[in-house]
DNA sequence: ACTTATTGTTGATAATTGTCAATAATTTTA
DNA sequence: TAAAATTATTGACAATTATCAACAATAAGT
């Protein structure tokens, strides 16, 4: 019979090396709560952790690996929300609503992810006001990602966004100018809301007017601040 | 010198005819340090309540009357993100963030909304867990209806979107098949992210279909089935 | 290592949507 | 109430972006 280990990185979310800076805020007693039923598991690149309208029965913790988040939309189509980097939760905005998921989450590196039931956290949620604080601050910035992103993906133009998803990856998720990525050119085109092909072209010209270098899965950022420009004038 | 009545409707929170059933969760003791500092001012059409980038220090409640919430984007372009209708809080994801609006709100019908101070509101949010899961669900919501509008306004054609507005308004906002919008064309436009003029273009068809009677800013949905298989298909 | 399947790239073309300019209708101001 | 200003509507046209088809490159399976 298959055993399953709680978790190859860490026992309990007491002394776990992944701990994120929202659960700081709990006490040893309330971090107990929360490691109970807790377990952890790992995603292979393309592995989809959950899909949009599933139930959703935890709150997950991004440990180690990368994660995407997509919206779900027309017919096979679908927009690339935002990327998770570790230590970050994703649990959605069905938790507190339907327990359903609102968006679908795939592993785009081997990731290591804890689930942690949802009655614990929402019990956590309600002894530890400082906790509850935090999560609502935490919820906002993604809203306020969000708005960011609606109006940039609705106001500017292809060359503007285009810039927009390489400099979030270059900033945001890789923290270096040069990076190999790990989406695929359709991946990209999600993010940016573009036809695969306009993404490529677009890509073509700014390798032709030499703001990056790009084979393949490999980028190098080699004019920043003209980049910069181009998503600001959109 | 000018003397400012806390209130015309009502002297306080507690028998408030206009609370939302967020505040239902409140004890009188918790409803009285809302009513602290309490105080509710009217805006007449077209008068801005907030700007977007300006502080917030209140949590704001509409009592009555309409009010749209917009992004600011590029230049001078907007996204109308939604139509807030009585009893509903708009405070925003600043609040708990750091203190500063990420859209804009302006009244389009006469509007009475009540003003609460951001660190009463916050206590209300420590003492209650009730009150908290209660507001967090709120905030999800408007998350979830975020990531609806976003996926229909970057995938869906213009048909479908000027279908999906007609629809809101009808479904959500006026509640009924006829209604006299209290919105500008530009305004409709900014809701479903085109031009002006493409708008109007989608309505005249819709009209010459016999889909919507339209003239100025009577509208009534004639075959709303219609409407909302155009809405569908995208 | 070879075949097959998938993913990426390019060009030609068509569809979608925006811009500009002119005019009509409505609202505001004097 | 008339003039001025704003808002709405229409048409012609231009710009933006997607689609389709072909082919290249890479990855996966045998």
């Amino acid at each position: 019979m298959i055993e399953f280990k709680k978790s190859a990185n860490c026992e309990n979310c007491q002394n776990c090396n992944f701990r994120s800076p929202l659960f700081s805020l709990l006490n040893p007693d309330e971090l107990q709560m929360i490691n109970q039923d807790r377990f952890e598991v790992f995603f292979k690149p393309g592995e989809m952790i959950f899909k949009q309208g599933s139930a959703s029965s935890h709150f997950l913790m991004l440990n180690s690996g990368l994660v995407k988040l997509n919206l779900e939309g027309q017919k096979d189509r679908n927009l690339l929300l935002r990327i998770i980097k570790p230590p970050q939760m994703f649990g959605g905005p069905g938790i507190f609503v339907d327990q359903r998921h609102y968006y679908s989450a795939t592993a785009i590196e081997p990731s290591s992810i804890c689930f942690i039931r949802l009655e614990n956290f929402r019990r956590a949620i309600r002894l530890n006001p400082d906790f509850a604080e935090k999560f609502i601050e935490n919820i906002s910035l993604n809203s306020i990602f969000t708005f960011g992103r609606f109006v940039d993906l609705t106001q500017k133009q292809m060359p503007g966004r285009v810039a927009d998803a390489l400099l979030y990856l270059s900033n945001e998720i890789y923290q270096s100018k040069q990076f190999k990525i790990s989406l695929s050119r359709q991946d990209l085109a999600d993010m940016t809301s573009l036809s695969k092909e306009s993404f490529i072209r677009i890509i073509k010209e700014f390798k032709e007017d030499g703001l990056i270098v790009m084979n393949g899965d490999f980028v190098e950022i080699t004019k920043p601040e003209a980049l910069k420009k181009i998503s600001q004038i959109g």
